[in-house]
DNA sequence: CATGAATGAGGCTTCATTCAT
DNA sequence: GATGAATGAAGCCTCATTCAT
């Protein structure tokens, strides 16, 4: 996987083909710098000194610190919601498409441990350091990515998939567990083990970790 | 709840019992402070003006700004796990004790609001903003949260509370639950809402989400 | 004569005192390097140098380099515009006015060299680099002048102290006198001789170069 | 009235005529945006944008900024001094020849407003922005115009056509009203305008404002 | 103890100039 | 000749920290 740029494959004159290129290079000099150091700490002069270009040269790609992270962060959610909407299209059950999202997060995390850091980091706190605009901009791609799910889950239950049980609660109960993969998770060692902990967590999800003998509705 | 000052309740001279409180006052301005800018963007002018107090004062009480986070985080840590070992002492069923420390936690987003915001803001890369011996501080402190329910877990899993699941995994679901709530879950209008929400949580956690014809263990 | 601050004999704290001196110092050690590089490249660690203290504390007492400018320029104005109308108040012939006005002029231009370099440079294409209203709040000062001399202007013509001109004429051709001597000729050895040059200026500006024969009016 | 390149019409290869052009162009650009933004704010980007070619070229045809600026200067000043030259040459009357010199500056300032501009804004302490050559340079161009007023100024005096007056003071007046007119004086709406006006200066000049039955000399 | 003025290192950003294509 | 990407010095501004009162 990789940070997508449009005019990625295609023919273009050479010149237009390294601009693109040295943009990208910028960018990923950005998010390891940004998620090594957290997005405020972090400096120009070290995402200069990650990209192996003069400060200077950042300011010909983007026009602040703040629209690097935007564009960073942009292209981040673009990614991460397509992979979302592909792992839950409906196709198949609630349970089997959300091992597969479950799956897919554990790949982006491992893909883009970087990007997950910013992400997270920029969860709460941090957003007061950006413009009103950016926040908004946030905010909206975080919702995106919940009504997804939500919507997804309300089929679901319809199907008869799942307990009668809030809708808003299994949402938040999945994001939660996807937020607490996305954050604290991902130092598993290996992709593998992290597959294999998808299991387990799909399993808790769906059948509790208790003896079980209790079953309500 | 507030925040504990050792020297709180003692019987102390007036000069002492003025310090002490003094220095609460700026620690209760700084995590105001902090939890709103985030806690790279804040600026001891700011915590000084929201104080009350000159920013020379702050230096008389606490030797940087790193030190007076450090405080922060410190006195909170202890409170915290002060409150899960009060919650989870192994005294009635895991699950009882589970529902009462989400009870907990929620009453502790409610209680200490902006204290949670700056603890999940520093969780990833804020960290490593901070000196080496501040992340370790930080990060001894996660631990031995993580490792009382851990324990806990255990010794539940070998009274046979618990279906036969890896405890890891267990744990893991739990605290990214608990992570859930802290981070997300805290913009609850009431404290009220949040209970109800903690039994659907423990319930979820406990019976799962699915229809639940398929037990396995 | 001085910088005017309002503050200045005042009975005030030692502190305030201090304060206003300071920011009197800085104000004072601008105009000298404005004038002397220009207002544009000079910059403020030329300033600190200048004023004897580090850049920062430029900070303390002015928001920005253009407020500090403005301050400048504000406090010039208000100066200049007090000057004149005292001179030219209409209780004596025009003649005589004018004449005191020039020397008013001269003095000026002789006790602040500097300010008036300054406020020349900033007449014409200077004016682009400030903002909006910066440049706004300079022409309304610089309307107030050039009314102060039309108003006087055309009292003078009715009580029939001047040929029969265009107002606008004459006071243009006032005010581009005194530009000239406040842009080109503040390069007189001595007031005296400065003093001696408006005699000659105005009896010019009264009675012509001409051997003027051919008065027509 | 256009730059005057000196290669202009001859009969040079093609390639040569190009580039003449070119620094032309290049000339001209910079007269607009220097006027616009003034010297020191303007930017050789913006420069080669208005000149519709790109930032390196400019430095096939000048060495510097600075060197750009001179070039304009140069050419500028030795246009004016032609012109003066001109409009006053000593064979008919001060004051003709006077009027047509105002007039030559009026159509001058009509047809060059922005090189006035640039002129006009480095008059005083823009020069300090320049090094120390280029000071000279320009100082040396102003004072030969003013030595051509003085020269026929002296002239005229001879021929009796003068009062007797300091011929210093004459100049001084004569230049004052030219500079007078070039930094305030362009916004006449017409030429025509501009032209009455200069009847006026001229009867002023030599007449006086003055109800004049004084005349002494 | 408390104050707040002073400091200066360090961050973001601009722009004249160079140079490989 | 022409281009425009790259450079880095330098400017403005912020803010943690110190210190005299």
């Amino acid at each position: 996987m990789e940070l997508t740029t449009d005019s990625m494959e295609e023919n273009l004159p050479r010149r237009e083909r390294e601009k693109a290129a040295h943009r990208k290079e910028i960018m990923e000099a950005a998010i390891r710098v940004f998620a090594r150091r957290g997005v405020h700490a972090a400096t120009l002069d070290e995402v200069a000194l990650e990209a192996e270009f003069s400060k200077g040269t950042i300011y010909l790609y983007f026009s602040s610190k703040e629209d690097l992270l935007f564009n960073i962060l942009n292209n981040l959610s673009q990614n991460m919601i397509t992979t979302f909407r592909e792992a839950i299209s409906g196709k198949r059950s609630f349970k089997e498409e959300l091992h597969d999202l479950f799956v897919t997060i554990a790949e982006f995390s491992f893909n883009y441990k970087d990007h997950m850091k910013i992400v997270t980091g920029q969860h709460v706190a941090g957003f007061n350091a950006l413009s009103k605009e950016g926040c908004e901009k946030l905010l909206k791609m975080h919702n995106e990515m919940v009504k997804i799910i939500l919507d997804r889950a309300r089929e679901a239950f319809r199907k008869g998939e799942l307990r009668d049980l809030p809708l808003e609660a299994i949402t938040s109960m999945i994001h939660g567990s996807l937020d607490g993969m996305a954050i604290s998770r991902w130092n598993f060692e290996t992709l593998e083990e992290a597959k294999q902990a998808v299991n387990v967590f799909i399993d808790i999800l769906f059948n509790g970790i208790g003896k079980g003998k209790e079953k309500k509705s």
